[in-house]
Parts: C-alpha cells; structure tokens; sequence
DNA sequence: CTACAAACTTAGCACTACCCGG
DNA sequence: CCGGGTAGTGCTAAGTTTGTAG
C-alpha cells in the first residue's frame, strides 16, 4: 500500500461556487476517476488549471501581508536554464515522477560569522553545531532566567525557589489585584448562586472562601518545572488510573417506535436498530444528504443486520426512519426542558464519573486526565469530502482496550464480565490506555489533561525550540536562498519549500495514502494545480496565488508577491507537468526534515510555525503599543487575530451569524432614528432659546438634548465598533493559536506590562495550561 | 534506506453554561 | 425573568514527527 500521493489526477478546485467559508467542497465532478494515477498517467486535462485563475477572490482578506524578512533582499542573478541543474544522476531534469530521493549532499556549512540579534543565544547553536542527535532538548531552564532550580522532589515548597520575586506571583495570579470591582465578573466560574439579597456578611464569607480556594488550590499545584527532568526517554516513575471509562450500552427502542422499510413496520435485530438510530439521530445534518456518506452508512449498516433483514433491506430510500428521528428530537427537547432539580441531578451523576475516572496519580501528584472517556460508536464523521465518512464506528470493548500504567500501581479494573486486551508497564509512553479505531485503522490514546506536567513540559519544551530557532532562522534563511540556486533539483525544491514554510507558515504536508481521507495538502505535498503564477499582478511582481484545501479541509487562498528566484524555480519546477502532478516531486517531508534537524537539533517544519506565530504576535503588540486601558485588549486580540490569519485558522461564521449581525445593524438603525430625533430637538431647544433669550430651563432643556444627542452618538459609535469587530472575527478563529502556537510567556508578560489582568486573555483552563509560564514568566520576558 | 505504525500535537465543530440587555 | 448570543469545554478528526521492521 504505498503511501504515495503521486499523481492525483483529480482536480478539486473548482471555480466561484466557494462559501464565503470556502470550504471547498471538493466537485467530485468525475476528475477522480483515475485510479491510474501514476504520475506517469498524466493527462489531466489542464483546463482546470485555467479555471482556476478565473476564480472569483473575493475571500478572506488575508493581509498577510509578506513578511519583510531579511531574505527579501537577495535577488537573483538567477542564471537558471533548466540545463545547467539537471541532477546529474538521471540527467534529464524533466520532473520526474515522485523522484526518489536521492543522497541530499552535505551542506551545513555556515560560519559561526552569522550572526543575528540575539547572539547570546549564539553559543548554544555553536555547540550544537557538531551535529548530535540528541535531538532531546536539554534544560531550557537555564537558557532565561527561568529557574534553573533542580530541586529535585520538592514539589510542595514553593517557598524557597531560587528564583527570586516568585513568590509574588501566586497572589497576583490568583485574583487580579488591578480591578477591584470587576473580580466577580471575570469568576464567573465558581460563582455560587449569589442570591442578592445575602447579607454582607455572607458575601464577604463567600469571597473568602474562594480566595481561600484558590488559594489551596495553588498550594497543591505541582510545580513541575522547578523539578530536575527525567533522563532520556523516561516519562513517569509511577502512574496509576481507574481505566477508562465506557459509555453505557445501547437501550433499545420502546415497543411504540418503528422502524419501516417500504411502508411496512420491521422489528429490527439489536444490532441493526443501534446503528439504524445513529443514522435517524443524524437525519438533521448535512451528512446524511451526501452520497458517499449514505453509501457508506448502508454498506456498514446491512454488514450489522441478520441474514433475513439483509434479504430484506436493500435500498436505503426504502428506509423510513421518521420515529427514530421523531425521538431522537423528543429525547433532546425534554432535556432541555428539564427542571433545575433533574439537572442538576444529572450533573451530580456526571461530576462522579469525573471524579473516579477523571484522574490519575502520576509521580505522587493528582493529575487530571484528558479524555477519559472511550468514545462511543457512531457513525465516522470525517471533514470534508471524506471517502469514508459514513462508516459505522464500531463500539470499544475493554477487550479492545490496552492499559498502560506503572508497574506495582493498582492495575484497573475491567467492567464486570471482561477482561482487558493487555496490561503494559511502559513508562516511556505518555497515555494510559489505548485501543485500535475501525474505521481508519489507526490508534487512539487516552492521555492527560493540557495543565499536566506531561503536557506541560513538552509544551515548555516546544517554545524553546522556537526560541532556538529565533537564534539561527537568520543563518537558516541565508542557507535557503543559497539553495535557490543549487544545481540540484531536490535542494531547489527543498529550498523553495522552506520558504513557502517560512514566509506563509505552512504546513509540512505529509503524504497520504489516496482513498483513505480527503484530498487536502500541506507544502510538501502541494500539485501543480494548487497555485497559479502571475508575472505581474495587481501591482506587484511575481505573485503567487495558492488555492489549496489545507488541514481539515480548510481553504487556503493567498496571493503572495515572491523573490524572482523563487518565482524562476516555481516556473521551473511546473514545466512539463500536468495539474495533478507534485509541485515538489523529488521532495518530502521525511527530507525536509532531515535536512532541517541537521541545521539545528529539533528543528523541523513545524518549528517555523510556532516560530512566526510567536514572534508575530510579540512584534505586532509591540508596534500596537499603549491607548487606554479598554484598547488594550483590543490591542491583543488584533495581535492574536494576525497570527490566526498569518496560520489560516478558521471557523465557520456561526449560524446565527447573518442573524444577529442583522440585529445588531437593526439597533443601530434605531439609534441613528434617535439620534436624528434627538437632533431635531435639540435645535428646537436652540430656536426657542434664542426666541426667550436666556431662560434657565429653556437652557437646561438644551443642555439635556445635547446630551442626548451625544450619548446616542456614542452608541453608535460603540455598536458599529462591535459590529466591524464582529465582522473581521467572523471567519477567524483565535483560539487554536493562543492555545497552540503562541508562548504563553509573551501575553503573560505583556499582562504585566500593561497592568492587565491575565484573565482578561486568558481563561480558567487556559491558565492551568500555562501554569508554567504564569509562574516563571517576569516583565522582561522576550521570545 | 522505505514503509508503516506509534505517539503526540493541532484543529474545528457541537453543545452547553452562563451572561447581559430588554 | 427571558431569550439571544457567546465563551468555554468536550470531542474526536487530522495533522506531524519519531520509531521500527523488513
């Protein structure tokens, strides 16, 4: 089974029927036809090619604007003619198919002479020169006056870390010391029912109590990173769980609900009624008009059904699964409809699972894990045009499921009646159980919550690398342009690759297996067909224009000026090739990633990523500086919002979007009346004044409608602000970045800074997450 | 090596809990 | 007090990278 990508015949891109969302939907118009899609088996027709260049580009805005990186200032001298870099193994240099790889020749070189703005960080990336493979990260901790602490076990003690001031810092993030009265707001979160009417005193109790809360709460958190770090691969010492938890079995329908097929009622098997209903519970969605997704469903569906009904059961139109739905949303209303009491009943029950299942000991500490919960059957629903969407998603048994945890620690039990598929003592492995997906063959972990160490160090351990990277991307870069020029094709390719990486923050772009998920690309894995070349356009010279479905099938649009260099290569790389052919045939990641690591230890493509993010999101709020208090938060999130835009992350506009924006721009409708209202009175005060010159109330009366008018001015003001806002956010979403790519030290630091509190970024669970930033990170932090 | 599998990070969507203005 | 609207959270798919077998 060849994981090659190769040849894609199939054209997706298809012309202006994108959503504004442009989740393209890829026109299973015939183009894929070809299995035969050998790369060899190119005769695509290339008109899709020019379809695209017809493309309507309203879409997103996308600034993104080039970054004006040092490397824009090479220019080339470009001699290239195809001749003179033929890859002097197979001589022609006709883009061949997929090319094998081939010995990527040495290349590091570089002077120590480079050097870049934070050359104290030049040492390191010195001694890291003799390329060992450790590509481990060592102590970061040393590298900013982060503690370099190595207490070794001390875990309760935060008194005495080393590093001085720390101690401060469990007040400050407890509660924002800089609000008083906003407090309760921002808390909502463990806010009891405050009835109102409570005395003084009570409320005053209740804020102590949680003070105190917190404040205990801080007292147990386990300050991981003063900790010496385990050797080499080690990732617990201990480790001990109650299992996972398993969703409940199926309860079959009630006597008064049919199933008909072909207008007569049929009683289905256990089996079939199960996987039946996971198909009526979805009738709502969109998935179930699609026919991959229908096909796939009924193939599975008659796979669980008894021979008889199989007999029977032959064509899904036939299938009437009206009750089952009719239920289904019945069974929904009345939960939402449930009393206070019933609620909170079923939070009660829900809170005890948590409570047993929710957590682990791992090294002595409490730790919560991340999804405990075995996820029940259903039907898979994958992104985007998925050949396999529809397929049952078989239920997990603990037969299936293999448990990890520490040797002496008590093993979990197995539901009653079972028995697990193993029991492993791996403590060079981070999750706790672990079972093989159907649907897609592949595993699936359960491992710890985001605010566990384990999560937290190699999160720590990420931006470090980042930061490493910061040190040398100059030299790296001056590397890549080098390579430009190469007489190699695969350092030509692999160095335009690095750019794209680079400038526009792609992403790798693994292979993947044809067939087996959507058609989406990556930099590595881009076609021919996915970009466009313009010699001049729109007033800049040598633009690109990319149009791909990125991961989870999100479009990325972007028209991008490039370096000639790049630009000649680009043409280079094209000739003689069909649509559907690799952009970059003799490269892959597996390459790019070599190569990158050989450059530095721990690079690879990713790193650019969180590199560009970071480092983006600390030059934009360093050039949005001051403006008063409420702007700075605005402020942030415009910073927030360019690295979501620099990355592509988006989100569907929310359904109620186009509602209530509409009544949103209604409000302001009525207050332009009121204002214009407002206005006309006011100059009638006015006229009447000047009738009785001064007469006090008449004066009074004008004051009170100039105020009037300027309030209703000010809402205006503020609704359309809110409205503008909206508008930019409405396919942008910032999360993923704040929570992936940006090093929490940056915003904790600005916090500071500002004066802002920190919950005004970032929330409870955020916090916990970055716990080890909140608690190290001082004013003076720089990425 | 290459191909595949394992392990872990990153991703958007659905739902729900809660907030706020009317 | 109600309902619209949104932030928070859970869920799990979809990536990347590393590890390993052949």
């Amino acid at each position: 089974m060849g994981r090659r990508k190769d040849g894609k015949a199939k054209t997706k891109l298809q012309g202006q029927a994108l959503t504004p969302r442009q989740r393209m939907v890829g026109d299973e118009k015939e183009g894929s036809s070809g299995d035969a899609r050998k790369k060899s088996t190119k005769r695509k027709e290339r008109t899709k090619h020019k379809e695209k260049s017809e493309r309507a580009e309203k879409d997103v805005k996308k600034a993104k604007a080039v970054k004006s990186k040092s490397v824009e200032s090479f220019d080339d001298d470009v001699r290239v003619h195809s001749a003179v870099l033929d890859e002097p193994e197979d001589g022609n240099f006709v883009p061949n198919k997929r090319g094998k790889k081939r010995k990527r020749q040495e290349e590091p070189i570089e002077g120590p002479s480079t050097f870049k703005m934070n050359n104290l960080k030049e040492e390191d990336e010195a001694s890291s020169g003799a390329k060992e493979k450790s590509r481990k990260m060592k102590k970061p901790k040393e590298e900013e006056g982060a503690c370099p602490v190595t207490t070794k076990k001390s875990k309760e003690e935060k008194g005495e870390c080393p590093v001085t001031t720390k101690k401060k810092s469990k007040e400050e993030k407890g509660e924002c010391p800089v609000t008083t009265k906003k407090k309760s707001k921002e808390e909502k979160g463990e806010c009891p029912v405050t009835t109102k009417k409570k005395s003084k005193e009570e409320i005053a109790a209740g804020k102590a109590l949680k003070i105190k809360k917190k404040e205990e709460e801080e007292q147990q958190r386990w300050r991981w990173w003063e900790e010496a770090k385990y050797e080499d691969g080690v990732k617990w010492k201990f480790l001990e769980h109650k299992g996972p938890h398993f969703p409940p079995e199926y309860q079959p329908l009630p006597d008064n609900v049919h199933f008909y097929y072909n207008g007569n009622i049929v009683k289905l098997s256990l089996a079939a009624e199960e996987v039946a209903l996971f198909y009526a519970q979805m009738l709502d969605h969109e998935y179930t008009t699609k026919e991959v997704f229908r096909n796939n469903f009924f193939k599975d569906w008659r796979k669980e059904m008894t021979l008889e009904e199989r007999m029977l059961i032959t064509d899904l139109s036939k299938c009437d699964f009206g009750e089952l739905h009719a239920m289904h949303v019945e069974k929904v209303e009345a939960r939402k409809a449930m009393n206070k009491e019933d609620k909170l009943v079923i939070k009660e029950a829900n809170q005890r699972i948590v409570d047993e299942y929710g957590f682990c000991m791992l090294d002595n500490h409490r730790e919560r894990i991340g999804n405990f919960k075995i996820e029940p059957p259903g039907l898979f629903r994958g992104r985007g045009e998925h050949p396999k969407q529809g397929y049952l998603k078989k239920r997990i048994q603990p037969e299936d499921v293999i448990i990890n945890c520490g040797k002496g620690s008590r093993v979990p039990e197995p539901p009653a009646g079972h028995r697990w598929k193993e029991v492993r003592y791996d403590n060079t492995v981070t999750w706790l159980a672990s079972w093989t997906e159907n649907v897609q063959g592949s595993c699936k972990y359960i491992m710890l919550n985001p605010s566990s160490k384990l999560k937290g160090e190699k999160d720590w351990e990420k931006y470090e690398v980042a930061r490493r990277l910061k040190s040398c991307v100059d030299r790296i870069r001056l590397q890549y342009q080098q390579d430009l020029k190469s007489k190699q094709m695969v350092n030509r390719q692999r160095a335009v690759a690095l750019y794209f990486i680079d400038v526009l923050a792609l992403r790798a772009g693994n292979e993947k297996e044809e067939g087996e998920t959507a058609d989406t690309v990556g930099c590595c894995s881009l076609r021919v067909e996915h970009i466009t070349l313009y010699d001049r356009l729109e007033g800049s010279d040598c633009v690109v224009e990319f149009d791909f479905l990125g991961k989870d099938c999100i479009r990325y649009y972007n028209k991008v000026p490039v370096t000639k260099r790049v630009f000649k290569n680009l043409k280079l790389f094209m000739e003689n090739k069909e649509p559907g052919d690799d952009l970059f045939d003799r490269l892959n990641t597996g390459l790019l990633n070599k190569h990158l690591s050989s450059l530095m230890p721990g690079l690879t493509a990713k790193v650019f990523r969180t590199y560009n993010a970071s480092i983006t999101l600390q030059d934009v709020l360093v050039s949005l500086l001051p403006g008063p208090s409420a702007e700075k938060l605005l402020s942030y999130n415009r910073a927030n919002r360019a690295v979501a835009v620099l990355c592509n992350h988006q989100r569907a506009p929310p359904k109620t979007f186009d509602q209530s924006m509409a009544n949103l721009q209604s409000k302001i409708e009525v207050r332009r009346e009121q204002l214009t209202l407002a206005k006309s009175e006011l100059t009638l005060a006015k006229k009447e004044v000047k009738g009785h010159c001064s007469d006090s109330k008449l004066l009074a009366l004008v004051e009170r409608k100039k105020k009037a008018v300027q309030r209703c001015e000010e809402q205006i003001m503020k609704m359309e602000v809110q409205a503008t806002d909206r508008e930019e956010n409405k396919q942008i979403a910032l999360g993923t970045s704040k929570l992936n790519y940006l090093d929490p030290r940056i915003s904790i630091a600005w916090c500071k800074n500002m004066e802002v509190p920190l919950e005004k970024i970032y929330n409870k669970s955020q916090r916990d997450k970055f716990a080890w930033a909140v608690d190290m990170t001082q004013t003076d932090f720089i990425f």
